[in-house]
DNA sequence: TGTCTCACG
DNA sequence: ACGTACGTGAGACAA
């Protein structure tokens, strides 16, 4: 296998300089892009292992394209002066790695990999391009790839198909067509990525674009290239890559081996990179024979067919048991068990269920005292509770453990048996059943395989969170929360259907006279669904102005609707805003909810996900109850639908600020402590020290801007997000932050504190230990570190407040039960639980809810919750 | 399947 | 040069 890596030397100086924080060598020369180009070049190696790699760069005396083009990168600016030194650095370290290196006067590193490429095309089994320069893509073509270093991808021709919308051969017309703003390239002006894409697609070449101007059925285009033939002739010339160099050089030159010389010692000595050092000492290219394959599982216990019977004899007397269900229906689990697999220490077994055994199930379970260790336990809890057995024997729930050591990670039992028991589980059994209704053999042998990685996988799970110190948030939170979860979805929510149905003709009715309304205007039929149809409507036939982009097209989201609306020039933007919320209303909400009403319960069963959102949320899908419409008037009306069971109320109750409070809490600044403990209102009370006024002279756009840089901060947000989000310059955005953090300066110590922590240790975590692993903190790309620092800011916070959430709710659902109220918990909502009360205990569960959600945990802060009953949850006051 | 859009905290 | 505010789930489209 020979591969070979094309390394365009100067545009990996560029992407490095910009991606790496500043560095210097001991003698204060910057060597922020010679440390990025290392370790670029590094990665390279360790990822893709090539047998040959060939540097390729420009000439200090610039190129042909300047003489025919004087514009040409004309619009480039000057490098940073922290790079220049670094150029003869870079130079330096190609020269001591003994990299093999090719340039050539008047032509640029573009020519050179275009030569090595085609002309070695026939000496690699893989020839890898490392740029990031689009016009390269032309070059890509069976063994010869496009290498994204950063994003770590590599582009055949169909994934440049995908990225640039043409094929690899198309590309110099496409970009002489298009114009290269990088490069100054001019293109023709008037036709874009889309427009040329079309043309191409339709003539196939520019040339043949041009002998047939005449029959280009798009107008725009059409006069664009009569205006600008020659344009796009020069482009071409431009663009074009030249592939006849000669290279004085073979393919076999370009043999690599990395090594550590003394040449490279002392470089490296000379620049500081001592780390590199020993990384470099250490590095050994990988046997590439040696693939790593990771076995079956080899040994493995006969699975007996067992019955219910058998079952009770062989988990007699063991202290630790393992089970897994088979079952057709992922989202009832508990209704439609057909089989369970279960592994002792001694045996494995199968056996077969019929619905209305569950109760002997769990009896068998309760009266063997054994910890019951599964993959997911919230199903086996409820076919005990649809049993009308309360489900108190132990469990250990695999998938939530995994959770809390890895919440970032896919949980799913394959994942977790390779990672920890470090081999792959047989193939997941199709289920299907002969026609005697028996399980084939091979099933029976892949469940039982799975009820023993189940039951192997306890003990080292148990430790690593022992080890990692997180089971606190296990033990106390995360399982006994699991119980309450299971008998919330059972309960269920009421819907009101006929209101929905009414709903749904009053809405229907809207989208279609909406509808009616912009054909009129437009003279056209199009899907107002198709975001790709309504932009091109928008800016192609009524060339409204495009204000942003997205990856595939014109962005025409509802900010982008806005603007063109306020522009009065057409009245398909505000229809179209008013289409989408009622089109939204419709198909997510009106139409969908009656759907998901169980026949049996006449309740909309949901399911919260308990090991799904890295920061210890909650989640809830099918369908998701999380997300019913609040913010506006008409949407909030579908929550009328939501109603009690009959004869009881709601009752909702709510957490006031808890993120604040918590930021205030841990922050232990002084003026927000102070806002809270007089119980004032947070966002007026910012208001006043932000703008520096009186707090009754804080106006509603203070308090909006207040509100803003609250909740943004929260999240790690920059000036540039609060200049988007309040449409005011960059600049008085940035005014409000230094100003807010001048006010509040402990709150900034305190989010810097948690960028450090984080830093230090890997994590960040919450106050009740719960952890969310940030690999990406120690990146040395700007964007992945950056990002990972707003994550650090914000899971302690939104986990923290999680945890808090989840603590209330299992003390509730306990005092419920000891008091043997009638009452259900029937929702949560992040900071929001919804109870179906019975009258009489209503003003009881009043107290109680309150106490136990205000003193879930005692902080320097006081939690405040709010309350409402009513009979929806839109009326709760 | 990925992308866009949009609902919630 | 690049992106820019965290965490979710769902429906519709387009390939």
């Amino acid at each position: 296998m020979k591969k070979l890596i094309i390394i365009d030397i100067s545009n990996y100086i560029f992407r490095a300089f910009f991606a790496i924080r500043p560095l210097h060598a001991p003698d204060g020369t910057p060597v922020n892009a010679v440390y990025g180009v290392l370790s670029m070049i590094h990665n390279l190696i360790v990822k893709y292992q090539p047998t040959h790699i060939l540097v390729a760069r420009d000439t200090k005396e610039g190129s042909f394209r300047k003489e025919i083009y004087p514009e040409y990168k004309a619009n480039r600016s000057a490098p940073p002066d922290e790079l220049i030194p670094q150029f003869p650095l870079v130079d330096e370290l190609v020269k001591v790695l003994g990299l093999p290196e090719i340039k050539a006067a008047n032509y640029e590193a573009d020519d050179v990999i275009g030569s090595v490429a085609t002309q070695w095309k026939n000496d690699f089994d893989e020839i890898l391009i490392a740029s990031g320069d689009k016009d390269l893509m032309q070059f890509v073509d069976g063994p010869i790839k496009m290498l994204d270093t950063m994003k770590e991808k590599t582009y055949g021709r169909e994934d440049v198909k995908d990225k640039m919308g043409v094929y690899p051969e198309q590309i110099v017309d496409f970009l002489s067509l298009v114009g290269d703003t990088s490069d100054n390239i001019p293109g023709v002006a008037g036709i874009g990525p889309k427009g040329a894409q079309n043309l191409l697609e339709e003539f196939g070449t520019l040339e043949k674009i041009l002998e047939n101007i005449d029959s280009i059925r798009n107008k725009r285009s059409q006069t664009a290239l009569i205006a600008g033939p020659d344009k796009a002739a020069l482009s071409k010339e431009l663009v074009k890559i030249v592939c006849d160099l000669n290279l004085k050089f073979s393919a076999a030159e370009s043999s690599y081996q990395l090594k550590l010389t003394p040449e490279v010692e002392e470089f490296l000595n000379k620049v500081g990179f001592r780390s590199w050092l020993a990384k470099l000492a250490s590095f050994k290219v990988a046997d590439q024979t040696a693939e790593t394959i990771i076995p079956e599982k080899a040994e493995s216990k006969t699975v007996e067919r067992w019955t219910l019977a058998d079952f009770k004899k062989n988990i007699q007397g063991e202290e630790v048991i393992s089970i897994t269900h088979v079952c057709d229906d992922e989202l009832n689990q508990h209704q439609c068990w057909r089989a369970m697999a279960v592994a002792t220490s001694k045996a494995t077994g199968y056996l077969a269920l019929g619905a209305e055994e569950a109760k002997t199930l769990v009896d068998i379970l309760h009266e063997a005292h054994a910890l019951v260790v599964c993959y997911q336990s919230k199903p086996i809890l409820q076919l005990a509770m649809v049993a009308n057995v309360n489900p108190d024997f132990k469990y250990f729930d695999l998938a939530q453990a995994h959770f809390i050591l890895n919440p970032e990670y896919r949980h799913d039992l394959a994942t977790i048996t390779e990672e920890f028991l470090g081999y792959k589980l047989p193939a997941p059994a199709k289920g299907q059943t002969d026609l005697f209704g028996q399980e084939s053999d091979e099933d029976v042998k892949s469940q039982g395989e799975k009820a023993e990685a189940i039951l192997h996988l306890y003990p080292i799970l148990r430790a690593k969170m022992k080890e990692m110190n997180v089971e606190r948030a296990y033990d106390e939170l995360d399982i006994p929360l699991i119980k309450v979860l299971a008998a919330i979805e059972l309960e269920g929510v009421a819907l009101d259907i006929p209101f929905y149905k009414q709903l749904e003709n009053e809405f229907s009715t809207q989208i279609d006279e909406i509808e009616k309304e912009v054909f009129s205007v437009a003279g056209d039929k199009i899907n107002l669904r198709s975001p790709k149809q309504v932009g091109e409507l928008l800016f192609e036939k009524l060339q409204l102005p495009v204000i942003r982009k997205t990856k595939t097209g014109y962005s025409t989201d509802a900010e982008v609707l806005g603007e063109l609306a306020a522009m009065k020039v057409s009245p398909i933007p505000e229809l179209l805003l008013r289409y989408r919320e009622v089109e939204k209303l419709l198909s997510t909400y009106v139409k969908a909810l009656p759907l998901m009403v169980s026949p049996s319960t006449k309740k909309i069963h949901t399911h919260f996900q308990p090991s799904n959102a890295a920061t210890g949320r909650l989640s809830s899908d099918n369908p998701n109850l999380q997300n019913i419409p609040v913010r506006t008037e008409n949407g909030r009306k579908l929550r009328k639908g939501f109603i009690p069971s009959p004869g009881r109320v709601l009752l909702s109750a709510d957490y006031s600020q808890v993120e604040l409070r918590l930021l205030a809490h841990f922050s232990q600044d002084k003026n927000m402590l102070d806002a809270f403990l007089n119980d004032r209102d947070i966002h007026r009370q910012t208001a006043s020290e932000v703008f520096d006024v009186p707090l009754d002279q804080v106006t509603k756009e203070m308090r909006n801007s207040a509100k803003a840089i609250n909740f943004g901060l929260m999240y790690g947000q920059t000036s540039f997000g609060l200049s988007q989000a309040l449409h005011i310059s960059q600049g008085e955005a940035k005014k409000y932050i230094t100003n807010y953090f001048q006010k509040f300066h402990s709150v900034k110590s305190y989010l810097d504190g948690l960028k450090e922590k984080a830093e230090e240790t890997g994590y960040a975590e919450t106050l009740f230990g719960r952890r969310r692993n940030l690999p990406d903190i120690k990146s040395t790309n700007r964007q992945i570190k950056a990002m990972a620092e707003r994550v650090a800011i914000n899971s302690p916070i939104q986990g923290t407040a999680a945890d808090i959430i989840k603590l209330a709710m299992i003390n509730i659902q306990r005092l419920l039960s000891e008091r043997k109220l009638k009452s259900k918990m029937i929702l949560q909502v992040h900071d929001e639980l919804i109870f179906d009360v019975v009258p009489e205990e209503l003003e009881e569960m009043k107290v109680l809810v309150q106490e136990q959600m205000e003193g879930a945990v005692s902080l320097s802060v006081s939690l405040k919750v709010e309350m409402g009953t009513g009979s929806n949850w839109y009326d709760l006051k």
